[in-house]
Formats: C-alpha cells, sequence, structure tokens
DNA sequence: AACTTCTTTAAGGTTTCTTTAAGGTTTGCC
DNA sequence: GGCAAACCTTAAAGAAACCTTAAAGAAGTT
C-alpha cells in the first residue's frame, strides 16, 4: 500500500512518514505542489494525503487537475484548523475526506483504513475482549454479562487502547498523543477525567474489570481480586 | 548503535558518553555546534543528542539544517533547565523529544530505546527475575509464592538496578545518579530510606532474597543462608 | 432556536509518594 | 573499651499525582 505525502513543512511530512511506516504502508513525499502534482500524475499511489496550502500550487487546484486527469486515488485533504471554506472547497473538489491540524494518530490511521478499504472487503467484528467486557469499538457500546452502557468516542477510545497493551501500563502522554494528536495543549487532566467518566461506567456494569493507576507510570486493566 | 553527543561541557559530554558505552552504544562526541554539524551531516548516526547553547553554532539552527538536508535522524534536545520556549522552538524545528538538564540516566535511557525503536517491535514483558521474586517493571508489583505487593516508582527503579547488577555491588552514588541525575542535591540517606523500605517488603514477601550492605562500598542482593 | 450529547475547564479534595530529620544501631579501628 | 563513620529506621512534613464533580462550552440534532 503506497501513500503520497504532499506536505511542505518538513517535519510534519516526516512526522505522518513516521507513522505511516511503522503501520506497514510505503511512504513517499513531495515538499511543493509542483512535485506533488508530478508524483501523483503517475498513478502509481492508493492514497494521496494533500495539504492545501502549499509552495507552487495550491493543493485545491492539484486536486482538481487529477480529477480532470481521471486519477481517482482517495484523497486526504489536510487543512489548518479552522479553514471550515477550505474543507467545503477540497470536497467539492472530489477529495474524499479532510482532516484539519492538528490531528490524533488514530483518528488519520482509522480514516486511511477507511479509504483504502476495498469494496466487498469482509466487515470485521469491531469487538474487543478483556475478561468480562466486550467493547464494541464500532456502535461505541460496552457489555459485561447482561448490562450495557454507551460509551462516548473518547471513552472508547481510551479503552480500545487499554485493551490493547493489557500487560503493559500506559502513560498519559501516549492516551493523549493518541487521542489529540502531536502538538495538542491537552493537559493531563482530560486523561484523568476520562478514566473517572469509564471506572463509573465500568462500576455501573457490575464488571469484575478495574483500572488500576500505577502512580507516576501510568494505567492498565485489571481483574477484581 | 551509533551515536553523536554535541556537547560543550566536556565532562558532561564525557559521563554521557561513559553511560552510553557502558550500555553498549558506540558513542562520538562533537564539543562544538560546527564539529557537531559536520558530523552529524555525514548521516550515519541512529540517533543525536544535542545541547542548545553551543559555541559556533547554537542547537535548534543545526536541526533546521539538518532537517533541511532530509537527515531524518532521531534527536533529542538537552535544554538548561526552565527554558521552555527552547522546548518549544526544538520541537517545532523538527526534534523528537527534549529533555531537561539536569536529568536521570535511566530517563534518558529509556528515551533513546523508545527512540530507536524498530517498528513491529514485540512488545517486551516487563518482568525481572532474581531467585524466588519477581518484579515487574510495568505494573511495579513484586511477587514471591503466593505473595504480592506494590512497590512505588523509585523502590522499583532501584530493585531493578539491584536485579540487574546482580554479581556486583552498587553504591549510594550510582542509584542516586540513575534516580536523580547528575548534579542532583540528594543524600545518602535517601538511598538508605529506599532500602529499608524495600527491605520490609522482602520481609513481608517471606522472599529468600535480602539487600545486603557491603559497608563502605554499596548494597548487593543475595539469597539467604 | 431549543435541545441533547459530548468534550473541556476548573476547582477543591484526597491519596500516595518523596523528602526531611532525628535518634538509634552496627562496624571497624585505635 | 571507646570512638567515629557508616548505616538503619521511623515518623511526620511536604510535595506531587491523581480523583471527582459540576458547570461551561462546543457540536450536532430535531
Amino acid at each position: 500500500m503506497r501513500i503520497l505525502i504532499v506536505e511542505d513543512q518538513g517535519n510534519l511530512a516526516e512526522a505522518l512518514a513516521q507513522i505511516l511506516k511503522k503501520n506497514n504502508y510505503t511512504v513517499d513525499i513531495a515538499n511543493d505542489g509542483e512535485t506533488g502534482l508530478d508524483n501523483a500524475l503517475s498513478d502509481i499511489y492508493d492514497l494521496i494525503i494533500l495539504d492545501i496550502m502549499l509552495p507552487k500550487i495550491d493543493g485545491i487546484t492539484i486536486l482538481r487537475h487529477l480529477r480532470k486527469e481521471k486519477i481517482v486515488t482517495p484523497i486526504i485533504m489536510l487543512t489548518a484548523k479552522g479553514e471550515i471554506s477550505d474543507k467545503v472547497k477540497g470536497l467539492d473538489s472530489g477529495a474524499d475526506d479532510y482532516l484539519a491540524k492538528p490531528f490524533a494518530t488514530e483518528e488519520l490511521l482509522a480514516r486511511i483504513r477507511a479509504m483504502t478499504r476495498r469494496k466487498g472487503e469482509i466487515i470485521e467484528d469491531n469487538t474487543l475482549t478483556f475478561d468480562d467486557i466486550q467493547l464494541n469499538t464500532s456502535s461505541l457500546k460496552l457489555t459485561s454479562g447482561e448490562r450495557e452502557v454507551k460509551l462516548t468516542l473518547k471513552e472508547s477510545e481510551i479503552l480500545e487502547i487499554l485493551i490493547n497493551r493489557r500487560n503493559i501500563a500506559t502513560s498519559k502522554e501516549i492516551i493523549i498523543e493518541k487521542l489529540w494528536g502531536f502538538d495538542a495543549e491537552v493537559e493531563h487532566n482530560h486523561v484523568e477525567v476520562y478514566i473517572s467518566f469509564l471506572r463509573k461506567k465500568l462500576s455501573f456494569l457490575a464488571s469484575r474489570v478495574i483500572i488500576n493507576t500505577i502512580r507516576g507510570v501510568g494505567y492498565m486493566l485489571e481483574v477484581k481480586e
């Protein structure tokens, strides 16, 4: 799976590339609109991540050009926070999705997966299990025995991380990076609040699962007694 | 694994180099910004530790230059305590991490490991064993037979050092350096207090393991009888 | 526009860990 | 034995880290 990143901010492009490579994508970077368009025209990519503000040729123009050339590669547009009008322009011009900077790693990966999913592909079962709880990351429902609660998106994301890392403590920094992204100005207290919400819901479910605090290290799921 | 240290304070650079070499890294030192940049441009390093305040060329400039030259080696910036704006500048310019002086050896090593970790690496099992005790350095739980106690972060760090150096006495200075950093103003009594806590917990576990004092030298784990 | 739901902010409280400090004990040496 | 240095232990003060809650703010819906 080959992805092209068209982005002039070197550090952002690199960071992105790093993440994508870790997730087994092949990545190329173009630092300005001109090279970006050239590369994209080769039509060898499965996905293009395209910044709007670019030197030489801007993202919207590239997008229009590509669609005119009948290149239908899925495209995710990157836009600075708040540039809603850009969003509209992007979608109008045939972008498949857009993402505001700064964005959370997990969110980008989720969108890429959604975007590159082939039609007819088997729809996965989105259920994660840990001891007596089951989390459906798609419907955001958490179940234990006969009881069930709805989680919010952030609650579900945090629980998902904790379930996936079951045997290793997860620090607040890791959670913040996954949920809010790189340079997000998010306090530790955010995480604490959500952990508190999750604990309340777990206790409502009367589950044996508890979220254990390891002071100075992080959080970890455990089974009571 | 080859690391470049760019740092003008000779003693700090040497101390760092010592520690890294002990941990099986190959280390080069550059004493000013100019040599540092030259060396870094060779692109043979797996990691660069870069001080911000440097003669000739400062750290931030070096960093920008490297990123411009498409050198993506992970970089850890060193900053004097409290220079938060420097931190921001560093990350903005594409640094991967920063560390305030003075720093604890273990923290530096942990960050280096995190930074140089290859993708897809198996999540480690965080358990250290010595005779009849097992220490989980992630959950901070110490187990022996059926019994289990929770350790605090510092207790766990000290025990980890003792287990890793099982056949060699560990001085208070070494422990202080690893837990609090180089020039930390920490008394020997701190270590004594924690050793005392650990002994109490070991005895609660009814383990055969004891912490032996070697007067004038340090501490060492041993098995009773 | 009113409503609902989710997310963020903020404050105060609680718990736990770390540090301090002081008095006691052991050890080696003269 | 007497002394000093090194070490041990403990309680309590101090400092962090964490928890919880309520309410404000944002976003999306009807």
